[in-house]
DNA sequence: TTCATTATTTAACAAATGTAAAAGGATACC
DNA sequence: GGTATCCTTTTACATTTGTTAAATAATGAA
């Protein structure tokens, strides 16, 4: 099927796979559409799936005090999951939002982790998964940690330029860890 | 070995893992001291060993701007990497010290990732490692982005207490992203 | 012990960020 | 197209945090 493309190249930039292995995997994956602002796993919910964006944008967030907060987001050809919550099997207190409307593969991690027992290319394949998202989780807190907000703005305009072109800036806000005034106020200055 | 028991204990409450695949990881495994301040890996160079501390702490720092950094900090019975360089076999920016006198378990991990090809028992035990610490990582950087700096300190002040007693503030105040100034009258407050 | 060094706190002032409210802009829906 | 809603910026003021320097406390070595 050809929504399975992409999906098929992600794989593959990651681990080898036999066909069989491939098709295992899109035997537990769905394709799911989703408009902008829909919820596409509430916060409270354990995760037992694993998203990967086709097209589109999905942010996870959560509430702190009634205000949200996003942490993360990500765009076409990545993969998104409260991992926190997959790899405890406990609920979740973020939850997953369509930004743009949005293409997804739904892959069901129940199903996943017993293809694990079965077979090693596809654990190994998704546990690269982890570990670059392990990566990019070392990255980020380093740049929360140490750099000013005007820094954090400008590395992610630098690296993701994108997302401040696509995203609201009042999700880029709390990304960055600052109030929307904040943000306004740095931009300001950059400009 | 009796120096071999809390590594084996712990890898145990990780993975199932048969007395031959213990006996393999022993054999890529070094018992080192280090004194107090000691460097045990060098900013800049690639890292090629995980740590398991069987007494003592370690801690994981970088310079900004001539400043010292602290990453992490780790205890009796965890383990140490520095994660990304591990991960991407290339150099780390950050630097390992010890923070007090520290008997050492050094695990060699090029040699361990040959394990990984032969026995997928090994595999398995050290993938949980990392899926620990991918979860650490998420709940601090949680912890980073909504929490204010009072909050941070109160936060690890109830979930790892020893750590204000046995590592100096001037290292406690970089982890939690703040300056030592900022963290003493964090601290005359809460008095 | 004594002295030098290092760690921690305190003070005073500067800079950055937060809060609340208002004013424009942009967008979506009827 | 017009109206309501949401998004973004701006302003004024409060609070937090940073910076620099000095004072005090604790530690380690001779």
């Amino acid at each position: 099927m050809q929504k399975m493309d992409q999906l098929t190249q992600k794989l593959k930039s990651l681990s080898k796979l036999s066909e069989d292995s491939l098709n295992a995997i899109f035997e537990i994956t769905q394709l799911v559409t989703f408009k902008k602002g829909d919820i596409v796993q509430e916060i409270g919910k354990t995760c037992k799936n694993l998203y990967f964006i086709n097209q589109g944008c999905l942010r996870i967030f959560y509430l702190k005090d009634g205000t949200d907060i996003t942490e993360s987001f990500e765009f076409e050809n990545s993969f998104v999951a409260r991992g926190e919550s997959l790899l405890t099997m406990k609920p979740s207190n973020k939850g997953i939002e369509a930004v743009e409307n949005s293409e997804i593969m739904q892959i069901n991690t129940p199903k996943l982790f017993e293809l694990f027992e079965k077979n090693i290319e596809i654990e190994r394949a998704f546990h690269r998964i982890i570990e670059q998202s392990y990566i990019q989780q070392i990255n980020r807190l380093e740049s929360l940690q140490f750099h000013t907000a005007e820094e954090r703005y400008k590395q992610l305009f630098e690296e993701k330029n994108e997302a401040i072109l696509r995203i609201p800036l009042k999700f880029i806000a709390s990304y960055l860890g600052i109030t929307q005034v904040s943000l306004s106020r740095i931009r300001a200055q950059v400009k």
